[in-house]
Parts: structure tokens; sequence; C-alpha cells
RNA sequence: AGGCGCGUAGCUCAGUGGUAGAGCGCUACCUUGACACGGUAGAGGUCGGCAGUUCAAUCCUGCCCGCGCCUACCA
């Protein structure tokens, strides 16, 4: 009798009941993912399930979304933003955690404006003509109207927020904490007004802070000016790529080190064109080597001029409008656009010979991130927050790791700016967004700033006060995101749960602009940093790699192909190219491919519904099941480290890699290996072994569909409900646990080896040819007992899934079969008569090549062993394996040499 | 200019100091009572180049070539 039980045919005991007969199959043919998605998604809804419960006895696992615009349509990159989130929250839900996770939208001030006034633009209207206050309630109304279609559509996607505290960063509690965050940063010094220069935007007309400025790289020109000096003894020649700026100069520096220019300074030249003497200055910070070693000093236009001016207590002369058209002192070139002006000025520099030369030059050219307009630097009254107070101590919670950053890569960016950090201009000169709290005394000219309308002057008593017009960079709204939407200032339950957040996801690309911001605002008024974690996932970009545009026409639309391959396809195919730290480059052939997956899920669970019949009873725990056969042991072994490594992914934010695992054990080891061996016993006439195997099957199934639910909660809710013995929802079932008892190193290895056996079958009939209807006949010499029994216990699996017709055995002293095509293994030898088919060539042929893999790997082996230093210094470990691999290398190659002789006795 | 990252099968990407992996595509065979959105078996790679460290390098180090991205005041 052999060690395992699972050989059935011989087995005669009692049937209870039949075996299932196939029944009419429960489910459909394959996976119609519109209406169930639908049906879901309400249920989930109507359920409640992704509601916080609030309940204090759980563990707490909170998140708050990257509030994406509320003008925003949901982009490939919000789709796989908010698929991890998503994937994280449902885990933890599953996993037993009170989870939270805060759904809202950004009001996004310029680019909602920008929106508008695009549309009233088409009604011949403008902001102007509409007036303040009638712009922004008409911002309102577009807001309740088309605002915040973004949020349905993650819903879409699946997100579980809690949908009930859905938040706006312009909302009425998110104001008032607005107002109380600027307010006592005032009081605290750390927010000023000044006058500075900063970058404007001429089309929005507003002062932008640095980072929302993107620079590309441009094509341009660099020219030679001749500035003659004062007394005509000769000219200083400057180097400007912006030669219109000239207007406004009001110095020509050169450093002091450099004998060029020595004798000049302290003298004066006479600015042409404006007939203005400026000064020649001596400072350190410019470069001898650049240009001509001399520069044009404009400090009302450039940011270094502007230090420089500074330094040197220069006069600083503005020579633009709002708009970047010459102002009143440009003399004959007021109201020209700069551009014009600078071709106007170039023209009549030339034409008094004052325009040495003109060479090509490439420059970065700032753009407004919002409309891609050329920046003006502009000298203007702005409001700012001293940063670096608040970014020390924003840097030090991440160097203690209060706040751990991943992927650990970008810690060092996050290090490198908050080093460097300015000055933070918060002022927007446009409509829509929080409104300055400060107000202008116009009697004493004192500002007040409170967070209630003041009734009169603190300083002097009038009445007569003006509120400041600016609004606040919306990215000062967001930077309270984490506290504001758990409801500071007030002291709530919620804040006192669920602060600090568990874990922030977002995209690398706003880590300036927001993730470092909350730092700094968290730590400052919570006193804690607002995440412990930072997830920084990656940009989508197309298959050549190129960002995704409108423009370019490259952009896969996500409610596109959720449309087309449905939204779990999707969900796992950006889960699956989520590596860490590298950008998705996506084809929309992934996403089909990861449709097949979805498809196979639906089919496997439908080959075991149809095969457990109506007396089938479900396991209350899957602990109590007991695998008697090598197939079951072998499964529930693999399916225990499954469980473990999808954990350990999960929890280290390796989303891919778990998915990854997922896929290839379902589809590589459960459907192709176990279900297959799984078919004939579902149709034993022994009752126990029919019912374990049904059992194993729903069990592996069961837990499978739970560990999948959190990227793809669709279909493995639909599925769930109709496994036998399933109540409730998966979306709240209990995330798996290892089971220990399921640990089966014997049984991988022998599995392991059956499955050599049966492809190496497999292999012989396709190189021969043979028709899959034909059922073989073996001979198997089996050179130790092991193997001899494996053979023996699972002789039914062998016949099934190598088509075979008979197995007999020989004795190893016995002579091999000659004609007959040969699978030689370590441990066994395999002979497969092919009495019609003497294909002596073909067989000669395999063998051939066989044997010349295998001397290659042998001398490969033997190099190694042969190697003094090797066997010196490899451990142990590594030795060993090497020694045995030669061993078995050795083994099969006298085996296959045998053979060959044996086939060489036969006259051809 | 500095910083970061990338270069692995035809394409898109994983991965590892000790015998190279997936999806799609390709070839052959198969409509087998879950699935042709499928099955079986294959072909295809000096892991960008050159040095170095190591018993051993696709992996670590340096340089080079190619490609991205971010930061920067070269007028």
């Amino acid at each position: 009798m052999s060690l395992s039980t699972d050989l059935t045919t011989t087995d005669t005991q009692t049937n209870s009941s039949k075996p299932t007969a196939l029944q009419t199959a429960p489910i459909d043919k394959s996976y119609e993912f519109q209406e169930v998605e639908a049906k879901w998604l309400n249920d989930w809804a109507q359920a409640g399930l992704s509601i916080a419960t609030m309940d204090s006895t759980k563990p707490c696992f909170s998140m708050v979304i990257p509030p994406p615009n509320v003008t925003g349509v949901l982009h490939i990159g919000h789709a796989l933003n908010n698929t991890l989130q998503d994937i994280l929250i449902r885990y933890k839900r599953m996993d037993g955690y009170n989870t939270l996770w805060v759904p809202g939208t950004d009001h996004a001030g310029i680019a909602t404006q920008n929106v508008v006034e695009r549309q009233l633009a088409q009604e011949g209207l403008s902001r102007h003509k509409l007036g303040r206050e009638a712009f922004i309630q008409r911002v309102w109304e577009w807001k309740a109207k088309s605002g915040g279609r973004i949020l349905e559509q993650l819903k879409r996607l699946g997100c579980s927020c809690d949908w009930s505290r859905e938040r706006f960063t312009f909302d009425e509690g998110l104001s008032l904490a607005v107002k109380e965050v600027f307010v006592r940063l005032y009081e605290e010094g750390l927010i000023y007004k000044g006058d500075y220069i900063i970058n404007w935007c001429p089309r929005c007309h507003t002062a932008l802070a640095d980072i929302e400025v993107e620079h590309e790289p441009q094509e341009g020109c660099i020219w030679r000016l001749k500035y003659p000096l004062k007394d005509e003894t000769g000219y200083v020649v400057v180097a400007t790529t912006r030669p219109e700026t000239m207007l406004g100069d009001t110095a020509v520096a050169v450093n002091p080190n450099d004998a060029r220019y020595a004798h000049l300074i302290g003298k004066e030249l006479m600015l042409p064109l404006v007939n203005r003497p400026i000064p020649i200055i001596a400072d350190d910070t410019v470069d001898m080597e650049f240009g001509t070693g001399a520069v044009k000093i404009t400090p009302a236009h450039d940011f270094n001029d502007f230090e420089t001016g500074l330094r040197h207590n220069l006069p600083v002369i503005n020579i633009f409008d709002t708009s970047a058209h010459v102002n009143e002192n440009g003399g004959k070139y007021q109201g020209m656009d700069r551009y014009e002006a600078r071709k106007r000025i170039l023209e009549d520099m030339s034409a008094i010979g004052l325009l040495e030369a003109e060479e090509k030059h490439s420059l970065a050219i700032g753009g407004c991130y919002r409309c891609k307009t050329v920046v003006e630097p502009r000298i203007s009254k702005q409001w700012f927050v001293r940063t670096q107070p608040l970014a020390q101590k924003a840097l030090a919670a991440v160097r203690e790791k209060e706040t751990v950053i991943l992927p650990a890569s970008w810690e060092k960016t996050y290090e490198e700016w908050m080093t460097n950090i300015k000055d933070w201009c918060i002022s927007r000169q446009i409509w829509w967004g929080h409104r300055i709290p400060a107000w202008t005394c116009k009697t004493c000219g004192e500002t007040i700033v409170a967070k209630d309308t003041p009734t009169a002057c603190t300083k002097c008593n009038s009445t007569d006060l003006e509120q400041e017009t600016d609004v606040l960079d919306t990215w000062f709204s967001s930077a309270l995101w984490p506290f504001s939407t758990l409801g500071w200032p007030e002291k709530t339950r919620e804040l006192e749960m669920f602060y600090p957040t568990s874990v922030l996801i977002t995209s690398f690309d706003i880590l300036f602009f927001w993730v470092a911001r909350m730092l700094m605002m968290g730590i400052h008024f919570m006193e804690e940093v607002p995440f412990r974690y930072v997830y920084l996932h990656a940009l989508v970009r197309d298959s050549q790699g190129q960002k995704m545009s409108k423009s370019k026409g490259n952009v896969i639309d996500p409610l596109t192909v959720m449309e087309k391959y449905g939204t779990d396809a999707v969900r796992m195919t950006l889960t699956a190219l989520a590596a860490q730290g590298r950008d998705i480059k996506l084809a929309e052939d992934r996403i089909e491919g990861y449709r097949h997956f979805i498809n196979k899920i639906w089919n496997a669970t439908r080959l075991v519904l149809m095969n457990v019949n109506d007396s089938f009873e479900p396991l209350k725990d899957p602990e109590s099941l007991i695998p008697r056969a090598l197939k079951d042991k072998w499964i529930l072994a693999r399916l225990g480290k499954l469980i473990q490594s999808t954990r350990h992914n999960l929890d280290n934010f390796e989303f891919d890699e778990a998915a990854r695992g997922l896929y290839h054990f379902f589809w590589h080891e459960y459907c192709d290996w176990y279900l297959e061996l799984a078919k004939p016993a579902f149709q034993s006439l022994n009752d126990q072994e029919r019912r374990i195997t049904q059992q194993t099957a729903i069990t592996v199934l069961d837990i499978c569909l739970r560990l999948l639910h959190p990227i793809i909660p669709f279909v493995t809710e639909e599925l769930w409900h109709n496994l036998p013995g399933s109540s409730g929802h998966i979306m709240t079932a209990e995330f798996p646990r290892p089971v220990p008892a399921w640990q089966n190193e014997t049984a991988e290895a022998q599995m392991q080896e059956l499955i050599e056996i049966i492809t190496g079958i497999r292999n012989l009939r396709s190189e021969f040819n043979i028709h899959p209807g034909i059922r073989l006949k073996v001979q198997v010499f089996p050179h130790d007992d092991g193997i001899r029994e494996l053979f023996s216990a699972q002789k039914t699996h062998l016949l099934a899934l190598a088509k075979l017709e008979t197995i007999d055995f020989y004795d190893t002293s016995q002579p091999r079969p000659k004609n007959a095509a040969s699978v030689i293994l370590k441990d066994v030898e395999i002979f497969i008569p092919l009495k019609d088919v003497i294909d002596l060539a073909g067989e000669l042929k395999k063998l051939q090549k066989e044997e010349e893999k295998l001397l290659n790997d042998l001398q490969k082996t033997q190099a190694k062993l042969n190697n003094a230093d090797f066997m010196a210094r490899a451990p142990q470990e590594i030795r060993e394996k090497e020694q045995q691999r030669f061993t078995d290398i050795e083994t099969r190659l006298k085996r296959i040499k045998d053979h060959k002789a044996t086939l060489s006795t036969i006259e051809t």
C-alpha cells in the first residue's frame, strides 16, 4: 500500500452520496462586469460598509485622499493613486481595523477660476465686468453643477472612502481652519507682508510661488550691447538674453577681481535709449567667465539683480504693467508688449551702432504651471510664510522617522529641498480662494489680521477699514487637509482617533507642493506629524515613456478602459505595474492581459461550483481541513506561503509583488495543476476523497478571493456570494491569516517531481507529434523506492495529465526497450514504445540535444568544484548544492548514454 | 551645472552576488464537459559598453555611451 491515500480506484467503501454529476453551471460562461460592478457599488453604499465605525475597541487605520481638483476629470494617475489607497484601506478593513478614508476635492484657485472665466468669455463676459462678488457666486454655481464630477468617477473605480465625510478645501469648516491658521501664524511672526520680487503670470495676473513655475529649455539668443561711458571715453559691453529690460537698468556690475574692468569701478555709464546715468559697481557674484564679465542690473525684473540691488542700495525701476507691457517708465516704448519692445530696442540699438553681437543661446524659460505663459519676475507687495522654523521641525520629523518616506530615495530629495527652502509666497491676485483675513486702516495705515471682520481699527479706532483683496495659494488650505478634515480647530473625537493618519499615498510630483507643507503645518499646529508613512508612487506614462497629454494624443483614459475591460482589470494592471521607484509605462494590451486573468478567476470558480453538489457542507474553519492526498497537501502548503507573502507585500507597500504573486499562484498553480488534479477526484467514488477535494478546492478559492479582494473588489465580491457557506460581504470578511498546520515541504518537493515527470512526458508527446487524443503505454524504470511510490500513489493523476493508458514498472536491471522514446530524469527512466512510429533518428536527436545541454552544465559545475578558491571560500551551503548538482547531472548523463548505446544496437 | 533614476526576450516590464522571469506578440499542435478572454509544448536574451572588487557579477564599485526626470540666479 502506498503512503498516500488518494489511490482510489480500488476503494470499495460505501458511498453515502453519489459523486456530483456535472451540474448546470451556476454562473455564466464569461464574466459580464458591467452589471456586476454597478450592483456591488450600489450594494456597498447601501450597506454603508466603507463608513468609519468609530469603534474604539479596534485599532485605527486612517488616510486622507489627495484631494483632486474640483475641476478635475479622472485620469490614469488618479486611477493609480486611488487604487493603491483603496487596496490598503480594504486590506486593513478586512484585517480588523477601524478604517477611515476621507475623500474630498480641492478648490484649485487658478484652475477653477480659469474654467469659469473661459465660460464667461463665451458669453462675452469677463470677471471684471461681473465684479468680484458676482463672479465668486458664479464659481459656486459652477461647482454645484459640474464640480466634483471626479468623485463620482472615483466611486466607479471602487474607492471605499467614507463618503459621508466628503470635504472641500473651501467649505465652511475648512475656511475656518484656514483663518485660524493664518491668524496664528501672523501673530507668531511666521507670516509677513512685504515688497519682494516674485514670479508673476501676466495672463493670470497673479503671483506664483517658485515651485509653480515650470522651466522649459529653449533655444534663444544672447545679445551683446554696448553701454557708453558717461565721459565718452569708451564702452562697456554687457551680455543679456533680455535686452528689453535695459529700460529698467540701474547699474552694471563686474567682478571686483576682474582686471579688465578694475579701472572702471565707480565710474558711470550712460544707459542708451533712455539716457540715464548708471554706476559701474563691483559684486563678487559676477562670473568673470560668462558673457563679457559685465552684467546689466535690473532690480525690478530679475531675481539676482533684485538681490544685487539690495546689496548696493540701487534704485528699482519697474518698467512693466501687470500684463507685461511697457509702462510709463519706458519712454517711447510705453504700451508695447515685452517681445515687441525687445524687437524695437534691438533695432534701435543696432541703428546707433550699440548692438555688438547676437548669438544663439539655450536657456530655461519659466512658465506658469497653469497656463504656460512665460512668467515675469516682478516686485510687488505679497504675503509670505517664514518657512525656516517650520521646515526645521518637518526635517527633523523625517530624520527621526516619525514620518517615513517611501521609497526611501525620496528622503534625500526632501532633505535637500527643506534645507534650502525659501519663504513661501502665499498671496494670489485672483478672486477664487480664501480671502486673506487682513484689513488695512485707511486712516492710520495699521494692518489688522483677525478671524472675524473687525469693526474698528485696533490702533486708531477708525472704522474706515479695507480688506485685503488677495486670496491664499490653494496649497495653503490643502496643507491643513489631514487635520482640517477631521474637524480642527475643534477638539473632535475624529482627531483624537484618526490623527496622525496612518499613511499618505500620493504621487512624487507633489512632494514639495503638498507633502512637505502638510508636514510643516501638521507638526506646528497638531504638535505631531500628519502621517506615519508617505508612500510616493510613480507617474503613469505611455508605452513610449512619454508623459500622457491630450495634445500628444497618447492618453489612456481610465474610464474608457474601465468600460472596455472592466474596472478590476484596470486596477489589477495598475497594481501589477506599480513597482516602487519606477514610472509606469502603460500599454493597453497589458490591461487586456489582466482582463483575461479576471476571466480566469471567474471560470475557475465556475468549475469548482459545478463540482460541488447540494449536499456539500462547507467548512466552518479552514484550519480544520486535514488534507490527505498529495495534491491537497501541496496546494495548501503553497497557499500558506501565498498568504504570508501577500500580507508581507501589502504591509510593505509592495503592491506590484502582491498582485503578481496572486496572479501566478492562482493561474499557474491552482488552475494549471491543482484543478486539473482535482477533476478526477471530484468524480471519485470515494466519499472522503471527493469531500476533501471539494473542501480544499473551495477553501483555496475562498482564500484567494479574499486575498485578491483589495485589488479587484468587484469580481471577488460577486464570486464570493456564490460560494457555498459564505455570508455577508467579502469586503468585510476576514483577511486570510497563515495556517501553520499547512506547511509541508515534503509535499512541495514531491509535487515538483510529479510536475517534472508529467512535463517530461508531454514534451515528448509534442516532439514526436503524438496526437493529444492518443493514450500511451509507458514503461517506468524507477531508481528508488520513493519515486516508485510517487508513481503508484499518483497513478490516476499521471494517467489523466499525461494522457496515458497504462503504466508498467520494470526493474532497473532489465533491458530498456529499443523502439521507444524516453524521458530520463535523475531517479527515473520512462519509456514510451513507439510501435508504429519508429523514429530512431528523432529520438537520437533529442538525446543528443539533452546530452549537449547536460555536458555544458556539467562542465560549468565541474569548473567550479575544481576551483580551489571556490572550495575554500564559498559558503558550505553553496558548495553542497553545487556538488549535488554535479552528481545529478552525471547520473542523468550516464542514463542517457546507456540509452543511446541501446539504440545504436538497433539496425537502422 | 548639480542631484536622482533608467537601459534585461520583438514590445511593455519584474527580478536576483551562486543554473535568467512574466504579460503581450511569435511557432507547432489541440474546439479535451471551467475558460479559445482557453490548453499543451516550444523558439527567442554575451541582463547598454569597458574596466575593477569577488571563489563567483546581470546584480556591488568606477568610467563611458544612450534615455528620462528633478533642482539651479550663468546674465
